[in-house]
DNA sequence: CGTCGGAAGT
DNA sequence: TACTTCCGAC
């Protein structure tokens, strides 16, 4: 399904949007570009290769002008960042009729439109078909064509996913390893090419991911899971029970429950993705994780390891309690699409190799520890940054998204051989990205005007604008 | 209530 | 494949 025909046309990119950039507090982690493109890779063990063709990519919308040029990103949909507006409806759709496109207007839309407390955001069911623009960005011209393009390739470019290998804490190595595994996912697809039909299907994280997902999520982090020792990977389920219904609801089971998702989370002992801390309950360990995790001031517990509980630290759950039917998401409402997805079925191409060994847990994590990497790092892609909308709503950062980055990256792996020009627009944002992270506060508005060279086929030429502007902060008012 | 895996199902 | 469901055992 991937229309490399298309790419000859005039090409124009997408947009994307996203808030990496926004959020502001949370700590950690080097820029946006960063964030994306670490989301590559894990460590763990066995499967990882596995994982790492699962990444799936988040999908882009890219946009054929018609008389190319450029694409502007202007900062307007900012002003309503709000939780529902419809940034999107600055999209228009040509008449380029593809269904995907529309599918990807709707899933758009609905996902700008939740707003009810169980939107999370989590749900990424769609996201992996669509970004949507937050702040800042705008998609210029009529979305013509969808794609979904691994961020591997463009990782690769840049060089850096990076998984920090955790050390497994305490006690016990079992070794349980299996190995036997061997083999190889299959790739089905190239990556390019989205599933069309219900762009509600096929995306969602894995159990891992969407952990992951959650820890960075302040809506979720300090109040339904939260790291007891971050360095060490070690995350603590404060209310299991919130948990599993969010689980439950990104993957539309809604019977599930603690037990249930336990018994998923068990099957990554397994496979070298989590360790249990024995002795803490629901305190688990993810045997590594991105590098550029960010992780959100305020949650962190102590360290300590083996002991105590807290005693008051963690009040369960208020919303919980009630009975009254899923409520008790809400908080975690918006979540943003933004992650990078591991749909399962689409996959670049290439397939690792495989090792199947299990141990997880020989690594550490941050620290650039004298034998850290004797075991290959897994790469695995996970997520990043999840949060978004409602996360951040005040500090917007950076207009350059790291989606759009990702974006023209991937429109650059897209093609090989002429990519040089989408490749070095790619790495200017990049600069750009982290300028203006760097400045982001202080810069109030301004617009970078980038333009493309004509790249061989796929590209041809193309402007860039992007503005960065202070959002507004009006009206993104969360709590 | 949590934790553990086997087994079967999706 | 990655869980999901169910289950007996601790």
């Amino acid at each position: 399904m991937v229309d490399q025909q298309h790419q000859k046309q005039d090409f124009l990119v997408l947009t994307a949007v996203s808030n990496c950039l926004k959020r502001r507090g949370q700590v950690t982690t080097t820029g946006p570009l960063a964030a994306y493109t670490s989301s590559s890779r894990i460590e763990t063990v066995k499967k990882r290769k596995q994982l790492d063709e699962h990444l799936a990519s988040p999908a882009v919308i890219v946009e054929q002008v018609p008389h190319s040029h450029l694409l502007s990103y202007s900062g307007l949909a900012c002003e309503q960042t709000h939780t529902d507006d419809h940034l999107l409806t600055t999209v228009e759709c040509s008449e380029s009729g593809d269904e995907e496109t529309m599918e990807t207007l709707v899933a758009a839309e609905t996902l700008l439109n939740m707003d009810s407390p169980e939107s999370l955001s989590l749900d990424q069911q769609h996201y992996t078909q669509l970004y949507v623009p937050s702040l800042g960005d705008v998609i210029t011209s009529p979305v013509t064509h969808q794609l979904m393009v691994s961020v591997e390739d463009i990782v690769g470019a840049l060089g850096q996913p990076q998984w920090v290998t955790l050390q497994r804490e305490t006690v016990a190595e079992q070794p349980k390893k299996r190995g036997k595994k061997s083999k190889r996912p299959e790739s089905p697809t190239p990556d390019i090419t989205f599933k069309r039909g219900k762009y509600s299907k096929g995306n969602t994280l894995y159990l891992w991911q969407f952990l992951i997902e959650l820890l960075q999520d302040r809506q979720a982090c300090p109040r339904y899971i939260k790291w007891t020792n971050r360095h060490a990977g070690i995350f603590k389920l404060v209310n299991s029970k919130a948990v599993a219904r969010l689980w439950g609801k990104h993957k539309n089971k809604p019977d599930m429950n603690y037990e249930t998702m336990g018994r998923a989370l068990r099957y990554y002992y397994q496979r070298g993705i989590l360790n249990k801390v024995e002795g803490q309950r629901l305190v688990y360990q993810f045997a590594s994780l991105p590098k550029d995790m960010v992780f959100i001031s305020g949650d962190e517990d102590q360290e300590d390891q083996g002991n105590h509980e807290d005693g008051g630290d963690v009040p369960d759950d208020p919303e919980e309690s009630p009975p009254s039917s899923d409520q008790s998401l809400y908080d975690l409402a918006s979540y943003e699409h933004s992650f990078p997805p591991l749909p399962p079925s689409s996959r670049p191409g290439y397939q690792r190799s495989r090792q199947s060994s299990c141990s997880p847990a020989t690594a550490q994590w941050h620290q650039p520890g004298p034998e850290s990497e004797s075991r290959s790092p897994a790469q695995r892609r996970t997520v990043l940054r999840p949060l978004g909308g409602s996360l951040i709503q005040q500090q917007h950062l950076p207009i350059v998204s790291a989606e759009m980055l990702r974006t023209l990256q991937n429109v650059q792996s897209l093609q090989t051989g002429q990519h040089g020009s989408v490749f070095r627009t790619a790495q200017l944002l990049g600069s750009m990205c982290e300028r203006q992270a760097a400045t982001a506060e202080q810069t109030t508005s301004q617009i970078v005007t980038l333009q493309l060279q004509p790249v061989t086929c796929p590209v041809k030429q193309g402007k860039l604008e992007v503005k960065t502007e202070e959002a507004p902060n009006s009206g993104l008012t969360r709590e």
